[in-house]
RNA sequence: GGUCCGGUAGCUCAGUUGGAUAGAGCAUCAGCCUUCUAAGCUGAGGGUCAUUGGUUCGAAUCCAAUCCGGAUCACCA
């Protein structure tokens, strides 16, 4: 939902007239790299994603998955022997080693560098699959490995600025009470920085480097108060990006069965949804046998199209701040106010352009027009705003909600009318003219959403 | 407990700068393919807009309280 909602966005603020640089943070860094690595160390005989056919990034959470089985086999253990949960969650020596090995990755010891360049490069590989297929890219990538000094500066200059305090222990803080918050701290007693430092630092470089007018961040709301927190105290710093951030919250995925919890293995992979979803299709399609004179390189394409569409819709046509509900068992609907549904309303237009001449482009004679004409006049003509109430609401679903209003009030001026056997030419060419017209509009808002829009299907 | 978000048809969701009989899709039922692609179209049933009170000529929409659900309040990121 992350990707699909930044991308739609960046195009929607784009067709409204704004530069957009999309930008991505990779969390390649930190103890959860370093439970996957000990994992790999102790359980893989020196398996490769090559070695075991598998995806590298799945490859890469296969090992983090082992070491929290394991992790929770040896704090059981620890336990059985007398100690309390808590010395046997610290004494677990797996957690140890983890712990061990992130001072070295920091410390920079050889040995850790390389393997943690290789299973990053094994993630990397596999992310790369997946943002191909869904159609994601981004113009600058931010690896925490990099960012995760920055900020610290800033940190010295707001306790210079008072904005900051310290604990005795040597740790730093800022107290927000008085904005209804917390206090939060900003830098261990050891010196070292905190997920929200970085953020800092990174907020101001961004900001330094493009000079943006706003910065949006596509984050789950869980991030809420994060978010608050960071805007804050870019504002009680006098930072000059203070007002520029923007935390378009969206709401989680969850299941009929409740949340997503990958401790549990209850979670959907979007790997695996995308290759049902084109199965879906495949499927479909074949039972239908319109398209049997495409070859398997067209198929492919239109499968992937419509299957694709199917999932990136179902997503996009919710409000983005609403937790929205996933039946897996049921899957993603091909009828209805559906993906699918507009792109076939496109396909069939596109199959009557082809049909049909269209005329000189003479002048039109004017003539009473049937209320199912009107209506696609009327509905066309709101496509502007519907651009602009997305863009000022950073909302995709908008975009969703009317192009479907549009496919479907076509739908029914195309049962009820015939454009090739119109009363006369002059009908037939107003009547091409309204469905070349709702064709454009529809590939025009379904590319704000992500999704391609085949000639036949 | 503090803060924030949500509760609209059996299910998934629109609609909330206050305005007429609260709308879609799915599911259910009844129809429509000798005519431009039936992944479509037409119709029916299905609602105490969580509850209560308030403001108003008028409330799903604004205010208050209550109930229910979720998120968050880490020397994790």
């Amino acid at each position: 939902r992350n990707n699909f909602l930044g991308w739609s966005v960046a195009e929607i603020l784009k067709a409204n007239g704004y530069e957009v640089i999309k930008s991505c943070i990779v969390n390649d860094r930190g103890i959860h790299i370093c439970k996957s690595m000990i994992a790999w160390q102790l359980f893989a005989n020196g398996a490769t994603p090559q070695s075991t056919n598998t995806k590298g990034d799945h490859f890469v959470g296969e090992y983090y998955v082992k070491f929290n089985d394991a992790y929770k086999k040896e704090v059981e253990e620890l336990i059985a022997a007398g100690k309390t949960k808590d010395e046997a969650e610290k004494e677990a020596p797996i957690m140890k080693a983890t712990q061990q090995m992130l001072l070295d990755w920091e410390n920079g010891k050889p040995d850790v560098m390389e393997l943690w360049k290789k299973m990053n490069g094994w993630v990397y590989e596999g992310f790369d699959v997946t943002y191909k297929m869904i159609g994601s890219d981004f113009d600058v990538t931010y690896y925490e490995s990099k960012t995760y000094l920055l900020g610290k500066d800033i940190v010295q200059q707001g306790l210079d600025k008072k904005v900051f305090f310290k604990k005795e222990d040597g740790s730093i803080w800022i107290d927000l009470t008085a904005e209804g918050l917390d206090e939060k701290i900003v830098q261990r007693k050891d010196g070292t920085s905190v997920y929200i430092t970085q953020d800092i630092g990174l907020a101001l470089q961004k900001y330094e480097q493009y000079k943006i007018d706003q910065s949006i961040y596509v984050i789950g709301n869980e991030q809420n108060y994060h978010m608050k927190v960071l805007q804050l105290i870019c504002r009680k710093l006098g930072m000059p990006n203070a007002d520029n951030i923007f935390h378009l919250s969206y709401g989680m995925v969850e299941l009929t069965t409740g949340k997503m919890k990958s401790r549990e293995g209850t979670v959907v992979d979007a790997d695996d949804l995308v290759d049902e979803m084109v199965a879906t299709s495949k499927k479909h399609t074949e039972e239908l046998g319109k398209v049997k004179d495409f070859n398997d390189d067209e198929l492919k394409e239109l499968y992937n199209t419509i299957g694709l569409g199917a999932m990136k819709f179902y997503l996009l046509r919710v409000d983005p701040k609403k937790t929205m509900v996933f039946n897996p068992e049921e899957s993603i609907d091909f009828h209805g106010f559906t993906g699918p549904f507009v792109q076939y309303t496109y396909a069939r237009i596109k199959s009557i352009l082809r049909k049909n001449e269209t005329g000189d482009g003479g002048p039109f004679a004017t003539g009473p027009l049937f209320k199912l004409e009107k209506d696609i006049i009327v509905t066309a003509e709101q496509y502007p705003a519907a651009i602009e109430q997305a863009c000022a609401e950073h909302n995709p679903s908008v975009i969703a909600n009317y192009v479907f209003h549009l496919a479907k009030t076509f739908n029914s001026f195309y049962t009820e009318h015939s454009i090739a056997n119109a009363e006369t030419e002059y009908k037939k060419q107003l009547r091409l003219k309204l469905a070349s017209l709702t064709a454009n509009i529809i590939e025009s808002g379904m590319k704000l959403l992500g999704i391609h829009v085949p000639e036949r299907m």
